[in-house]
DNA sequence: GAATTACGTCAATGGTGTTGACATAAGATT
DNA sequence: AATCTTATGTCAACACCATTGACGTAATTC
């Protein structure tokens, strides 16, 4: 399961005023003076490792020292790309919106662009769960995230939603949508047998409640586990885009 | 970083027959050694001071070291009560979880009464984001849980939805606010500095993009702060009850 | 070829959770 | 009341963690 090519490579390849941790361009070339075990470290290669790291190892296999050895350098190198670990978060989670992003052109409906864009966000999620744990909160300040949010404000602007409403009714659809990938994310980057222990509780331990003192519940009965097992996140994305539609 | 794993919450059990990380009923008397300073320890005491604790410094208080100074004992005595910090952090969320539900009683209006209570779940997560963010990683499967399935499900029957209907679109309600309750607190839960600099990057990053190549970005630029600054958390949800009331 | 300096390395600081040994007081047994 | 058990508070120690500052040295520049 190798992503060899990374969704940014190609917005940053067009641009040479990006800037790094201490506002140098980045556009000229680095001194990449090799490590002692002969790895030539940049931002890229560190991202690359830490999100291979995590889905291997777990969020908690994160830290510098575990990072230094997986790269093969001394783990204070990594400071001179990333000025903490939670700078080192931002750019692994922007690498993750870059990832969902690749392909992704709005088309004129801006409801099914919208819902697209919406599924897409959340199989990227899906594919490095234990990456979306963590990094589904934040604001990167990065390129990627630019990018998302251009395009989903200016779906909704085409919409016909004013400025305001367009950044409000943005600001609820990638909520949303980013909340539910987490939730789903973090729930699928659970070992796998306490998964199935808690997919099988809803059948199990909900058909056993008494009726008397969970009436509803033993009305609902027959469909609790058929319904509690799938996934919301498309009846979600449909019924907040259908009252988005309304609203316009 | 935080330490993640132990799925087993098997030992956490309701008031009457609780059983320690010996096996040992509680309801006997223990021997209450009083610490050095005096104050007598319980499960109950380390869980008051823990949540007070988290209330009143902030999310990164919660530590054995600082909760043994708050507690005035030793700070490894803390592991006489729990096998460790998560499970003393999975004690803590069962009593969030109890916290939030009390009081609350669904009215006539289902719309309302979902909505209050989705306020209601919100509210308390919010109340201890730190440990909401871990608990609703995993979604806790027990008594409250289970009433509050019980009380959703019956509004959305009493709404007049099918039984399959009503499970489904409980599902996609519950699910909504959870994901976005845990979102809030996992952003709540980060430092305050960093919490601050996501902030100020609305005003201050997202203002100074180019328009040439952000034009939606620049037509919407002077709401953006404002917009984004706050919580799209009701709005999310009467967006989700709009579309609810309309299926129905 | 010399000068500059970026960056990899090392040592050190002060934090964290957790464990095992130990002492002692609370409760049980007599 | 005396004795025994053992629960539990304390202490020291361990293995981690992020981060900083000093220091060479090699890569680029001039």
């Amino acid at each position: 399961m190798e992503h060899v090519d990374r969704g940014d490579q190609a917005d940053r390849m067009d641009r040479g005023d990006r800037v790094d941790r201490v506002n140098r361009v980045v556009g000229e070339r680095r001194r990449r003076r090799p490590t002692k075990s002969g790895t030539v470290l940049s931002e890229d290669v560190i991202v690359d490792c830490a999100v291979r790291l995590i889905g291997h190892q777990g969020a908690e296999a994160l830290t510098v020292r575990k990072l230094g050895a997986a790269l093969g350098c001394d783990p204070t190198a990594i400071y001179r790309y990333f000025r903490s670990t939670d700078d080192l978060l931002l750019a692994i989670a922007d690498f993750l919106i870059g990832e969902t992003l690749v392909g992704y052109r709005p088309g004129p409906d801006w409801v099914a662009s919208l819902r697209e864009l919406g599924l897409r966000v959340r199989d990227g999620y899906l594919r490095h769960p234990r990456v979306a744990a963590i990094a589904a909160a934040r604001v990167t300040r990065r390129h990627n995230e630019f990018r998302a949010v251009e395009m989903g404000v200016a779906l909704l602007l085409s919409a016909g939603f004013s400025p305001a409403d367009a950044v409000r009714y943005y600001r609820a659809f990638i909520d949303t949508v980013l909340a539910h990938a987490a939730l789903e994310a973090s729930y699928a980057a659970l070992a796998p047998e306490v998964r199935s222990a808690d997919d099988r509780s809803w059948e199990e331990t909900y058909n056993t409640l008494p009726k008397t003192d969970y009436p509803a519940i033993g009305t609902v009965r027959r469909h609790l586990a058929e319904e509690m097992a799938g996934s919301p996140f498309e009846d979600v994305l449909d019924l907040v885009l259908e009252s988005l539609a309304r609203r316009v």
